[in-house]
RNA sequence: CGGGGUGUGGCGCAGCCUGGUAGCGCACCUGCUUUGGGAGCAGGGAGUCGGAGGUUCAAAUCCUCUCACCCCGACCA
């Protein structure tokens, strides 16, 4: 393509909006341009690599067996209604009426539009198993959308939805998806880590998440520094702290006055102590009723394994007005000694602490050397927080680290969750009904891209791995308006072109500062520079955009260097 | 939803406190010069000062309401 015919708007400078690297980047490059919160343009290069991205995706999903169909981005309430999650979803599904003031909602997901299509159309064992996906845009109205792609309201995603007549048959489908992931974002050159996830919204028994590693990455993610256990914070299983808690002599109860000091930091820094001699007392309001939840001052409540635990599917923390009247005090000195009437949950890491500083329920007051059992009653221990770097690998014990990480994929294992709900079974051979066992595998694969400049730029700006590269060469003649240098740049464009090679020829007459910062900023692999000294002497200069090396090659032989190039290291769809 | 912040030409911003009828840099257009890492000179085009209402002789500026966008938010319990 020449650069001149292109909508390339770049920016020189950043734009106030943007926060992450992969955002300003996208914008500084003219690759998307904002409409409104969490929602996009994309213009012509940022669709280059989009288009790049789910070229990938396709031709492994289909090397894996799954079908490509289109569902609508527009569904009916009623089958909400029918899996219960018109209810469930809450705020984050984005609802609407149409003309006769029907329920309708912009999909966040597909499961029970596809449930819906497979019952309708798959009667017979001997039609199983089948994998149906599709690439398309979801919504979801996202509390805060932020950093541009990376968490919009409007997305683009490829979800797949696995039909099996039997637990065994889903599992392979299972595992054939989670390979076809690891072949998909290998090829499209990312740093990531599958871990195990928790199921969320989504349901069903089993589920992992493929993270992109990075600083930016709104995910935490434990890993052990020993086997390779790998989980989401959310979802990594803590075991009782080693140890026993001793028959140590504590001292009595003590109320000391805490004037204001409300925060953990601020008690332990008054009392002088540290926070994890602290216990901190979070109000719940579980289903309707109260639940106080017990973690160590520097730990963290984690609501999804609370919520798992109480069985309960609404969990909210409870607003100041509650707190008072369930503790009597106000918040900021909540505690569990006195407490009634409220179940009191404590974290495992509480179990071994012969003594805590605790909120005295009461204005500017707390407790010291309280004692679990002789002071306060904890009705039951549990796993209720999340994982912090240095805890210990449920599997084999050892100290787990905490990075960050962006979740570009998701499979989940369903079960029946959906096919009994909807009622969609199959004959097999004896005649008999049967659910479907479902799996169900998603990409967002417009977060790729967000991912993959968080994980390859510079100062300067972005630096595209090849396959998914807008253009793989970008040609650069400096002196426009040297006749020696436009013909042979037009000469290897031309060449290029007949290759099958996707082609960037910077055809502007602009200064050749210009040139060479927005080419470093667009980020294209290989960048072609033509100049009058160089070709006078017969050379043309390679300058690889991620090394920053430059060489000179011969005229006659940088057609076949650049095809060899190119193609050489080429990435095939794993071996078909 | 709560807290904080910002809306002035395409982008980045000043002006607002202390009202007097809009400015700077970049970008854009024209001409000349320049031409291997974001050029120089000269000329030019472009702004309902987010929106509505109010105060005033006069509002970008003061007041009220509203909208949009950005940032932070269990760790206050």
């Amino acid at each position: 393509m020449r650069y001149s015919k292109l909508l390339i708007p770049t920016l020189r400078e950043d734009p106030t909006e943007a926060e992450v690297i992969s955002h300003r980047l996208m914008l500084r490059a003219g690759m998307i341009r904002k409409v409104s919160a969490g929602i996009y343009n994309f213009l012509p290069v940022g669709l280059r690599v989009l288009s790049k991205v789910e070229k990938i995706v396709r031709e492994e999903m289909e090397h894996a067996g799954a079908q490509e169909i289109l569902m609508p981005a527009l569904q009916p309430a009623e089958l909400w209604q029918e899996t219960g999650r018109w209810q469930q979803y809450g705020k984050e599904l984005m609802r609407l009426k149409d003309r006769h003031d029907r329920d309708f909602c912009l999909g966040p997901t597909h499961e029970e539009v596809i449930t819906d299509l497979v019952r309708r159309e798959v009667k017979s064992y001997r039609q199983l198993p089948l994998n149906l996906y599709q690439i398309q845009n979801k919504f979801r109205d996202e509390i805060r959308p932020r950093f541009g792609l990376m968490r919009g309201r409007e997305f683009i995603m490829k979800d797949a939805y696995s039909f099996d007549a039997d637990l065994e048959g889903a599992k392979e489908n299972y595992k054939k998806m989670y390979d076809a992931y690891h072949k998909i974002f290998s090829r499209l050159g990312l740093r990531f880590r599958a871990v195990e996830a928790d199921t969320g919204l989504i349901g069903g028994s089993s589920s992992h998440e493929f993270m992109v590693l990075a600083q930016t990455g709104e995910e935490g993610i434990a890993s052990c520094t020993k086997c390779d256990y790998a989980a989401n914070v959310e979802r990594a299983e803590l075991k009782r702290g080693v140890g026993e808690r001793g028959a140590e002599q504590v001292k009595s109860l003590e109320k000391v006055q805490t004037p204001g000091k409300k925060t953990v930091e601020e008690v332990s820094a008054f009392l002088k102590s540290a926070p994890q001699q602290l216990v901190k007392t979070l109000l719940f309001v579980a289903d309707g009723r109260p639940v106080a939840v017990l973690v160590r001052g520097d730990h963290q409540v984690n609501e999804i394994k609370v919520r798992r635990l109480l069985g309960v599917s609404e969990l909210a923390l409870a607003d100041a007005a509650k707190v008072e009247a369930w503790t009597g005090g106000p918040s900021g000195f909540s505690g569990p000694v006195g407490l009634k009437n409220v179940e009191i949950i404590g974290d495992l890491s509480i179990e071994t602490m012969p003594e805590a500083i605790v909120g005295a329920n009461e204005k500017d007051a707390h407790y010291l050397h309280a004692s679990s059992g002789r002071d306060f009653k904890v009705d039951r221990f549990a796993d209720v927080r999340n994982a912090i770097a240095g805890d210990l690998c449920p599997r084999c014990g050892a100290p787990m680290a905490i990075d960050r990480g962006i979740e570009v994929g998701h499979v989940f294992m369903l079960g029946t969750k959906y096919s009994e709900a909807m009622k969609a079974t199959f004959l097999d051979p004896k005649g008999e009904e049967h659910f479907f066992v479902m799996g169900c595998y998603g990409i967002g694969v417009s977060r790729i891209i967000a991912a993959s400049i968080e994980q390859n730029h510079d100062e300067k700006g972005i630096i595209w791995p090849m396959p998914i590269a807008p253009f793989a060469i970008h040609i650069i003649p400096v002196q426009d308006q040297s006749e020696r240098v436009m013909i042979t740049a037009e000469l290897i464009y031309g060449s290029m072109l007949r290759a099958g090679i996707d082609t960037l020829i910077e055809d502007r007459s602009e200064r050749a500062g210009v040139k060479f910062n927005d080419a470093d900023l667009l980020g294209i692999p290989y960048q072609v520079v033509l100049g009058e000294k160089n070709l006078h002497e017969g050379f043309v200069e390679l300058k690889n955009r991620r090394t920053g090396e430059k060489q000179k090659i011969e005229v006659e032989k940088a057609i076949d260097h650049l095809i060899e190039l190119v193609r050489g290291p080429r990435t095939q769809p794993s071996s078909s």
